[in-house]
DNA sequence: CTGAAAGCGCTTACAG
DNA sequence: CTGAAAGCGCTTACAG
């Protein structure tokens, strides 16, 4: 590897002079520009980004943190069901990221056993800032980085603070669209197997669901609220145990397409068609939604706005803007295979 | 943040002695070892991972690659369905990473632009050493890490050098496995639909299918062979177009779950139903393949062996070791619903 | 526009 | 066992 050094004495300047080529200062003449070019090409040289963080006293490094309760704030939870979700954000993310010249690091778990030590391992590493998925407010580590000086934005969680924003989607909205499409099926008793109401992702499309029935002259059955985790086998576990107590229901509607899916099995080995015997219905539009059989009715969180927003607003974050004011992304249904009309025995058509 | 400077000030040694107690050099007094952990402890200290890594000419971050044909080596690619399989190996990775002190670092786009600059990148970065994923061995870039010393692991290609070795799974037997229950099941006319041949596990685990077939006095009909990508949609549409020239055999081996997801989809729209009329098979075992309706056989890679497999071995080369012998993990058939006996119009039993 | 010098926060032979 | 000193490869006020 060369160095800065052996550029300087190649193209006859000094390292001072390299270092600005090497960072666009405009205070450098034409020529010697050109000279310290050609002295990089011919050594092939490239600047060392370990010196270069220590002298600088930055990095260009993203840190990217994934969490859902009682997890670690890794990389390693994406291959659990209820992350699928966020796996195009990453794209997504890192190619926001890269565009601005940054790289994405992955705090990995050993750093996570001591969770006050979590800020000052991303200082240690002088972290530009972070990106936060999903994650619980009310963790001591979130608390922590909100506290510090480090810019980050949240996605699927509203944090904020004097260096931190938010990107959700209308999760309010989307739940009403949903809702009134099944509503317009005929559905009248309409069940909810949906994440614990702790994530307040549960808690508006809840509202949501709540009042649009309410619009519909229709009360809310606390017993076809069904409470359980955010991945497929909770929801299938959950789903099961919920079809010995009830099933005087037309429809169900899954606080994510990984949740219908496992919901659908349940359906499934109780004999029960979707959406001949029941609608099924989803959140997120994963890939795999589409490709299922029924392909599934869902309502889609618009990934890509809301990763591209995201990172937008790290990097205002990262150039010392204050107060970045966050993004809420519209919701949007998407109608396939899992939804039909209700049932004839069901509740009379209005 | 506190400095090792701090650090001594307050413990009354040197800094010499600080970063020895930090690296638990033996050569150091209890006495002084006490007074430099309680300095530790009263300043918050964590050391500098920039600075640390400058001076020692080395970091601590192994670099993840995956690669398909013609994609970059980016985690971005991990939103596409042909890789949800390499999610749980992630898993196991970053976790084995982290237990020897490793965090994981994702190249991104930016520095894949100008593929000669891919290893001057991660040697810039002082990267221990990589892990790549599912590549194609013949892409300049991996031409050039494994003429670099950059210890390396190949994960499902067999790329093996001096400071490189790789971690794959059995596939013909496999193969062999999943040939061997069909045929058992009465089925003579099975179909494969697979990935590019240019892949070696496609075309080991033809050459396992084609084997087992000519055991049992079959010969693989060229017409029954179906060539496609490995992602859901692809395997979607060439399955469409296959249906529309043949529809004489009774199963279907998949190239992957995430194939088996398209090519139901594919057999859904025709009207034809897994297994009563056509038995399917995948190759993984990913999360989703026993919810889905039918939950689907297929042929198990396991992933945990031989993710920590490649973290094990990677540290052996990162320690210097060579000549690092490679590993090979067997596979294991998993008989879900989406198999069954063959139809009886089809070829009678033997 | 350009260079000499100090500094970023560690580590590590070299002496003792 | 411990310290003084040099070094890792850059960047950046400070002069000129």
């Amino acid at each position: 590897m060369a160095t800065s050094r052996q550029v300087a004495q190649l193209a006859g300047v000094s390292r001072a002079t390299v270092s600005r080529v090497l960072n666009g200062s405009p205070r450098i003449s034409a020529e010697a520009r050109d000279r310290v070019h050609a002295a990089m090409k011919a050594l092939g040289y490239e600047p060392d980004v370990v010196a270069q963080n220590l002298a600088r006293q930055r990095s260009y490094m993203i840190a990217l943190g994934l969490y859902h309760e009682g997890e670690e704030l890794a990389i390693s939870t994406l291959s659990r069901t209820e992350n699928y979700y966020y796996l195009d954000m990453i794209k997504y993310i890192d190619r926001g990221v890269a565009a601005a010249g940054y790289d994405l690091f992955l705090p990995s778990l050993a750093q996570n056993k001591a969770p006050e030590n979590y800020i000052r391992s991303l200082r240690a590493r002088r972290i530009a800032g972070t990106i936060m998925l999903a994650l619980d407010l009310a963790d001591v580590r979130i608390q922590a980085l909100l506290q510090s000086a480090i810019p980050t934005v949240f996605i699927d969680t509203r944090g904020q603070g004097e260096h931190a924003t938010y990107v959700d989607s209308n999760h309010m909205d989307g739940a009403r669209q949903v809702t009134e499409h099944l509503l317009s099926l005929g559905h009248r008793r309409i069940a909810i197997v949906t994440g614990p109401l702790t994530d307040p992702a549960s808690t508006e499309r809840l509202l949501g669901f709540q009042q649009t029935l309410a619009h519909a002259g229709i009360a809310l059955d606390p017993g076809l609220l069904c409470l359980t985790g955010w991945n497929t086998d909770e929801a299938y576990r959950a789903t099961r145990t919920f079809l010995e107590q009830r099933h005087d229901f037309t429809a169900i509607i899954a606080g994510s397409d990984m949740m219908a899916l496992g919901i659908l099995r349940a359906l499934h080995e109780r004999g029960l068609r979707v959406p001949q015997d029941v609608s099924l219905t989803g959140f997120d539009d994963l890939a795999i939604s589409q490709y299922i059989v029924p392909s599934l009715t869902t309502v889609k969180a618009d990934r890509e706005t809301m990763s591209k927003g995201a990172v937008q607003r790290l990097m205002a974050l990262v150039e010392g803007e204050d107060a970045v004011p966050p993004l809420i992304v519209p919701s949007q249904l998407i109608i396939r295979e899992s939804t039909g009309p209700a049932p004839s025995p069901s509740m009379q058509e209005k």
